[in-house]
RNA sequence: GGGCGAUUAGCUCAGUUGGUUAGAGCGCCACGUUGACAUCGUGGAGGUCAGUGGUUCGAAUCCACUAUCGCCCA
């Protein structure tokens, strides 16, 4: 073996040998039932981020955990089309060449398009292999492969047919930079500041104006376009060029200052049209001047006011965000030019009040960066109302839990308060409408089965890729055929993924699961917290400080990784990643094989089980190392039970590294050289911990704890539960109810002999003893001298006292004077450090240890001088206080003497 | 405006139903080429657990309020 852990020999060949040998799939011969995760799919033509290193981590960890246990695991991989930027990528190309999608037409797009897919997609499945994803590649999947695709097609056409999806013209937001309508979920808001502006339109009589081109004699742009007009009413807006769109503008019911003009009219500034002034509710008289413009096509509330007043939707707008014919003198231009030559007009002919700053929260494309557009169109929808109360209440019933808890009442809430759900795009990427028009103008919806009739044209438009993310669970087992994966693997156990996508993804699978398939998707749901920098700044390209996990891997190794991963956070919470954590993991998988690598060099061709060796064959370090070990493996179960794997990954280290090697391995080493039962002992308590350790730590770093493993094992392990099954720890049991050597005694006296070989180190250090020099103790054990006499040789080599000059009897009769002493409650050490001691500093070193241990007897004599405490107090707790308190006597009495000695 | 989360050592974080002397890694100081490991070992310094009040025999942990930061929803 070499002498420090190279991962880069390592990882790719395990993987390969997993993959090839067919580990990953699941196992008719398992003696427990399913355990199935559908795998978040991440996008078919996108690059590795930490976000994936992340939920792969988390998903095959419980994976691997739960195959090991037993389960017939299945984890189902694939990737997802993802519209709009797979559509965006490849227009990119496009531009790049000159040409566009629109130039090329369709059928040619979507060739590209598929070609692109060809080239990069499957870039992301290796690196999830990189990763270590234990995933079934057979069963692998694509949104757009020909069984899902008819999943998506057999859903729209059952919800159709139910009367949950309809088509119909409503404001939806629109992305200009997109072309495209996009959901409520699409835009996100921002606040900004800007100038809200202060617009007067003349007021006309009832019988309102004739020449709309010229209302009042003049032309729009003349500078004279008002000119004699004596009645106005001003309207506050921070989107002047809408003005064009307007009809109608409205006061608050009973507004004085507005009374006497409801009913009459306004003229629209450079338009001429003249519009109703009405009274609605929906106008806060204190906001702005009090009177509000109404444009019933290009604002969501004023669309409501339009609908209660009857009022005419008028869209000036194309679909590229450049105004069409009803913007009059502003058609052809942009919105944005066009707010600023509105402006310019309206300031002109003297109809522009003022402007004050303001901020306002403005809708941004999640995807463009745009601003969104509220624009009327045809578009296909989603009644959620009926399905939003299944998924409701199958986590409300308690079917589906979601971890951490607090995001129930999250998901409560977006649910209860959900809209329809807008799912057509005007896109050419993803799974066309199954909807086809008649020349007539009506259309049919055929199921996927079906001819649509020859004359009749399929809608252009595709269906939003969460419409078919929604059926994920189900669709990759087969649906809606009623194939054995379905019946054998559905519902799915675990739904792992982001919090920041719950609505997007996992409400929307449990919509459409509760629905389509009659139980909710999964039964539990655990969200994972989005990774940051370590100073919890967003990772973003232009910051500069993502990281990349490839490059991650490459230097550290996957363990390292996803070891970090696992153990740098709790379940939900955002994760600050630190490099100096992928550091330290990537010593720990060191420090691990160099254990294996002295384990290794002591053994010899026997793998006893250490549970099996009488009690009397083994040593107090023997029966610590295997009553701590005992009380790990059952820690570490109850907590993965409760998905706290980074608790559970942070426990296993430390018993490794602090107890097992620190300690164990070193005790081991003093074992080792005696004859006889104790060496034996020793070579079975060490291969029986580490061996156990590796099993349970496989789940979080599974490449180095397979080529320990590989190393540690012996043939005729039977450690399997698939005796057929290859040696390899990922088929290995995982440790569980063998361990049951929890030992209190043990555990109390390695303890107090623990704490004398530190105590020894310490005086050592502190009279500056050379490391290489071996000193001289006297040790007055009193009760445990029986005891600690059997640890005679382990205190010596520990603590570099010679062995031959470590005298260990029951009490001193003398004490030595020249002496640095040690007191632990009844035991005392005294190290006659030869010319060392200076009497003035032993006297203020033993003073200070002293006043610590008097504090603590005054700490907790207080303690149990109080007698609620002793009333109330569990036994247990006011025991192991009495106990304490008899020690800490001890220990001053002990001081106290050898103080007046001094 | 409503909701949620965070605030613990210089830094990044644990602390699981309330009971330790509040822990880890990194960083810091001192020492160290002891046949597994310098990607390491040994010893050490460093925290009034954001603040205030409450519940309790006992609070980093439960409750209320406040402050700061962050996120989600409107």
């Amino acid at each position: 073996m070499a002498r420090a852990y190279e991962h880069q020999k390592v990882e790719q060949r395990l993987y390969a040998w997993w993959e090839r040998s067919g580990f990953f799939a699941p196992r008719d011969d398992a003696p427990l039932p399913p355990f199935v995760i559908a795998i978040p799919p991440p996008n078919v033509t996108g690059e590795l981020h930490l976000g994936h290193a992340m939920f792969v981590t988390i998903e095959d960890l419980m994976i691997r955990w739960r195959r090991m246990q037993g389960y017939r695991t299945l984890w189902v991989p694939g990737t997802d089309h993802a519209g709009i930027a797979t559509q965006s990528q490849v227009e990119r190309l496009l531009r790049s060449e000159g040409t566009s999608r629109q130039e090329v037409g369709r059928e040619e797009f979507l060739r590209r398009t598929w070609e692109w897919k060809a080239k990069y997609g499957g870039e992301i499945q290796n690196q999830l292999r990189r990763l270590g994803a234990s995933c079934d590649w057979s069963r692998e999947r694509f949104t757009l492969d020909e069984g899902l695709s008819r999943a998506v097609h057999t859903a729209f056409k059952r919800l159709y047919d139910d009367g949950l999806i309809y088509r119909g013209l409503y404001l939806v937001n629109w992305s200009p930079a997109l072309g495209t309508a996009v959901s409520d979920l699409e835009v996100e808001y921002e606040t900004r500041n800007v100038a809200i502006y202060y617009v007067r339109y003349p007021v006309v009589g009832a019988a309102g104006v004739g020449d709309t081109a010229r209302p009042f004699g003049h032309a729009w742009g003349s500078g004279r376009w008002a000119e004699g007009v004596t009645e106005w009413i001003t309207v506050a807006t921070t989107r002047p060029e809408t003005i064009l769109g307007d009809t109608a503008v409205a006061v608050a019911p009973g507004d004085e200052r507005f009374a006497a003009l409801v009913g009459r009219q306004a003229v629209l500034p450079a338009i001429g049209r003249a519009i109703p002034i009405i009274a609605d509710e929906y106008v806060d008289p204190a906001f702005g001047s009090g009177a509000v413009k109404i444009t019933p096509a290009h604002d969501k509330n004023d669309y409501e006011v339009g609908k209660r007043h009857g009022l005419p939707l008028i869209n000036i707008l194309n679909k590229d965000a450049t105004l069409n014919a009803e913007g009059g003198p502003y058609a052809g231009m942009d919105r944005f030019e066009a707010r600023k030559a509105i402006l310019a007009d309206l300031e002109r002919e003297g109809l522009l009040v003022k402007s004050e700053p303001h901020t306002m929260s403005v809708g941004i494309s999640q995807r463009g960066g745009e601003v969104i557009e509220p624009l009327l169109s045809e578009q296909w929808f989603v009644r959620t109302r009926p399905l939003a109360d299944m998924a409701l209440a199958a986590v409300r019933e308690g079917r589906t839990r979601i971890i951490p808890e607090r995001f129930e009442k999250v998901y409560f809430h977006w649910l209860e308060h959900i809209e329809d759900w807008c799912i057509s795009r005007q896109l050419w990427w993803g799974h066309r409408i199954p909807v086809w028009y008649l020349p007539d103008g009506s259309f049919v919806v055929p199921g996927p089965d079906e001819e649509p009739p020859a004359d009749a044209i399929q809608d252009p438009d595709v269906l939003d890729t969460w419409f078919s993310s929604g059926l994920w669970p189900f669709s990759t087992l087969g649906w809606p055929d009623q194939t054995e994966d379905l019946a054998t693997y559905y519902p799915t156990s675990v739904m792992e993924t982001g919090y920041d996508i719950l609505f997007f993804w996992v409400a929307r699978m449990m919509i459409m699961g509760c629905y389509l398939t009659g139980e909710p998707p999964f039964h539990t749901v655990y969200l994972h917290g989005l990774v940051r920098d370590e100073h919890g700044r967003k990772m973003s390209k232009s910051y500069g400080n993502v990281v990349n996990p490839l490059e991650v891997m490459e230097a550290q190794g996957t363990d390292a990784l996803r070891f970090t991963l696992a153990t740098s956070g709790t379940p939900g919470q955002d994760l600050n990643l630190n490099p100096q954590r992928i550091e330290a993991a990537r010593n720990f998988a060191n420090k691990l094989w160099n254990i294996t690598r002295f384990v290794l060099g002591k053994l010899d061709d026997e793998r006893p089980s250490a549970f099996d060796l009488a009690p009397a064959a083994l040593s107090l370090a023997d029966r610590w190392i295997l009553s701590r070990y005992s009380r790990l493996v059952a820690e570490v179960g109850r907590l993965m039970e409760g998905y706290n794997f980074g608790e559970a990954g942070r426990q296993i280290q430390e018993f490794l590294w602090g107890d097992f090697a620190d300690w164990y391995v070193e005790a081991a080493k003093v074992q080792l050289e005696q004859e006889g039962e104790s060496r034996q002992a020793s070579r079975a308590v060490l291969y029986t911990v580490l061996e156990g350790s590796l099993r349970l730590l496989h789940p979080f770093m599974p490449y180095v704890t397979e080529e320990l493993w590989q190393y540690l094992t012996g043939d005729g392990q039977t450690v399997s539960h698939y005796p057929e099954a290859p040696r390899t720890i990922m088929l290995a049991a995982y440790p569980g109810e063998e361990a049951r050597a929890v030992d209190e005694a043990a555990e109390r006296d390695w303890e107090l002999t623990r704490e004398l070989i530190v105590a020894i180190r310490n005086a050592r250090s502190e009279y500056k003893v050379e490391a290489a020099k071996w000193v001289t103790a006297t040790i007055a054990g009193g009760p445990k001298t029986a005891m600690l006499r059997a640890q005679a040789l382990l205190i010596a080599r520990l603590g570099r006292v010679r062995a031959d000059e470590l005298v260990i009897v029951e009490a001193l009769t003398e004490k030595p004077r020249q002496a640095a002493a040690i007191v632990i409650g009844e035991v005392e050490c005294y190290l006659p450090l030869a010319g060392m001691i200076d009497l003035e500093a032993e006297r203020a070193r033993v003073a200070k240890e002293l006043e610590i241990a008097e504090a603590d007897v005054a700490r907790r004599e207080a303690k149990l001088a109080n007698e609620s405490f002793v009333a109330r107090a569990p036994a247990s707790v006011v025991q192991r206080e009495r106990e304490g308190l008899e020690t800490a006597r001890a220990t001053v009495e002990r001081l106290r003497a050898r103080l007046a000695e001094l």
